[in-house]
DNA sequence: TCTATACATCAATATAAATTGATATGAGGA
DNA sequence: TCCTCATATCAATTTATATTGATGTATAGA
């Protein structure tokens, strides 16, 4: 039904909202990549990235609000790693626009 | 061949990044949003969106030097639509993060 | 050639986001 | 308990980005 699907693809679209803002930052995408080889404790990060711990840790709170990382303690340590789900739906956002955008164009007045 | 390998990614990263940063502002999802359901002209963006004209200009133009957007002129009409080349290439990156990432985590020291 | 329209650009300002350096928290080990 | 280490948080500042209102440019029609 259409009303059903419209909001479906209004929540898409606020999910999308959030991620994409999350992954505008070069820092943070350096950590996303870092992350792609795995999961990952702070203290590495920071040596691999080689910049301010607090630094380190602030955008790892924005990617950790944002759904785009999860952290998890054991002792001392934080271990983050990529939540796929979040890449999914980003993925599955795009392929919405790809679909929709093949319609006709319209002549302007 | 690993370098090879290497440097396609760095280039990948390099053009997810504007394109994301060019995704990160509500209103040029807006704009995005809009284009997907097929080319428009300007002024029925200004419509639709119900902003003023130099505020949909600056962001029109932020999204095409990302790559994001492609415009045409024809008369006193501009009218843009989505690339969807870069669309594919942002879906790309995702699926080479996400592939990357099923890698055993290390232990921290 | 004059006027109106569609759009782009610009300078000034406002807003938002990132960085810095310091301090706080909380886990382990001595 | 005290100390150290790993990480988080915070206030002040800096930097980046968006908005506003005005002006500029090009096109088309009268």
């Amino acid at each position: 039904m259409a009303t059903a699907i419209k909001s479906e693809v209004v929540l898409e679209n606020a999910m999308a909202r959030k991620l994409l803002k999350a992954l505008s930052d070069p820092l943070r995408l350096q950590i996303i990549e870092s992350l792609s080889g795995g999961e990952r404790c702070v203290c590495d990060l920071i040596n691999e990235i080689g910049l301010a711990q607090s630094k380190i840790s602030f955008h790892l709170k924005v990617l950790k609000d944002a759904g785009l990382i999860a952290d998890r303690q054991t002792g001392r340590w934080v271990y983050y790693q990529l939540n796929i789900d979040s890449l999914n739906s980003l993925q599955d956002w795009i392929e919405l626009l790809k679909e929709s955008s093949q319609q006709p164009s319209q002549a302007c007045k």
